[in-house]
DNA sequence: ATATTATTGTGTTAGTTATACACATTGAAA
DNA sequence: TTTCAATGTGTATAACTAACACAATAATAT
């Protein structure tokens, strides 16, 4: 069907992009009071990480914005670039359909992961993939290459940039309550944390705003309702809200 | 001279290279209470920053160990790899002998870090260089590219995981003073620190170990002799000592 | 209607850590 | 022997963290 698109990928594609290089995106969502992740499913083959290839005159971050437009359809996603993956057998057991073909070399891939809304994305498979969906964080299927690995780095990436960056801005809605910042902040670290302090914890960093109105509608006391203060919050961001010398 | 070599890496790098990809070492030592990194003086041309090419069949990682044992002589040094350079313009202004060489092509790097020990350095020249030596951080000339920036994201990545991560090993002589590693601290962070209060934070850190010796020679009353328990900080090192949440 | 239950809002207290200091000690130089 | 500059050690206060208590409230059960 798309075989022609798909040649033309596999045979053309060294003549749009740059040979030996790729990006890959772990995209996280929160939905149910769980992490997310997108994964694709190859063409009868293992699940993997979206990704994509850097064009010859693109900047690798470009590419990494393209693929998480492609995959997703969200524009101006905090990306963060956490580590680069270059070792010569991260691909063991790649399979391609010609050993010369530019795509069966050896890749070195630029890792970052983007926290995105659950509900604004409409997962959309990739020329190599049959399918496009979220997978909880703690029953992803074995992955491609070492992708596994990569997942696992992201992972710690930003609970490591938790401790002095801000998140919740593109992974929540518009207006959230208290107990839902704390449920991602919970999920992400996979650890319970205490409603009191947190509270204390989170207002102190200076990037909320507390509104009158109240989350009507569900079960028990109704929680009022925060937003971020997108200023504060993209200064804190920037550049982190503590240090320890 | 070394023309036939040189000749040899401008036309046949490739073989033995992956295109368009670079690494390049930020290479930090203390000396005279100075914070001091290891530049290279292009022939006839502008300083820049020890790097080089990955072999075919080499790990990024690798890469780096290799440049910084040529350039240094020293080897299992801790080095950190800390962001990827990928802006296609990231090169302007670059030149070279034939625009068709693989080497005039556009080129993505991974930065990485090292923290040396001065006094065992011999600076060694590569085959495009004519000098290599040490430059004073806040005296460095102007240097080819973007090396500037990456040089100034290294130091930005060392203050910020001297946050959470122990430093010194490879900087320091075996045994140093409490005064020694404190003028290290505050020459990385740009910033005088309390003496007395340092030295309570630094050794609940718990990687130092106080010897019975005192550095005997120096003006004034002779300072005790400290030394890095090798096992405690490499844990340190690789978990981490403190996390917010 | 009223009681029950789970959840939220808002504290308080004790323990720990960080910050800002003071003073005695010591080795070399005046 | 005095002076000076640096080191060793300690203390009081403020700030922060961790653990915990109790009242308020919205749906549900009775």
């Amino acid at each position: 069907m798309e075989s022609k698109e798909l040649k033309n990928f596999i045979f053309q594609g060294d003549k749009v992009f740059l040979p030996h290089i790729s990006v890959d995106c772990v995209i996280f969502g929160f939905h149910d009071n769980q992490l997310k992740v997108l994964l694709l499913k190859w063409k009868e083959g293992p699940w993997c990480l979206p990704g994509g290839f850097v064009k010859h005159d693109e900047s690798v971050d470009d590419s990494a914005i393209r693929v998480l437009y492609e995959r997703t359809g969200l524009k101006n996603i905090f990306l963060q670039q956490f580590h680069t993956f270059g070792h010569p057998m991260r691909e063991k057991g790649k399979k391609t359909s010609d050993p010369k073909s530019w795509i069966s070399k050896r890749f070195i891939s630029v890792g970052y992961y983007a926290l995105v809304e659950f509900s604004k994305v409409k997962p959309r498979p990739d020329i190599l993939s049959t399918d496009c969906k979220w997978w909880d964080v703690h029953k992803v299927p074995s992955l491609i290459y070492d992708h596994k690995q990569i997942m696992n780095k992201a992972l710690e990436a930003i609970r490591f940039d938790l401790n002095d960056h801000p998140v919740g801005y593109n992974l929540l809605p518009g207006k959230f309550t208290m107990p839902e910042l704390q449920r991602l902040y919970e999920t992400i670290l996979d650890e319970k944390l205490d409603r009191r302090n947190f509270q204390k914890k989170i207002l102190v960093l200076d990037f909320l705003v507390k509104l009158k109105e109240r989350k009507i509608g569900g079960a028990h006391k109704a929680p009022f309702l925060y937003t971020f203060d997108k200023k504060k919050y993209a200064q804190a961001l920037k550049q982190g809200v503590k240090s320890s010398w």
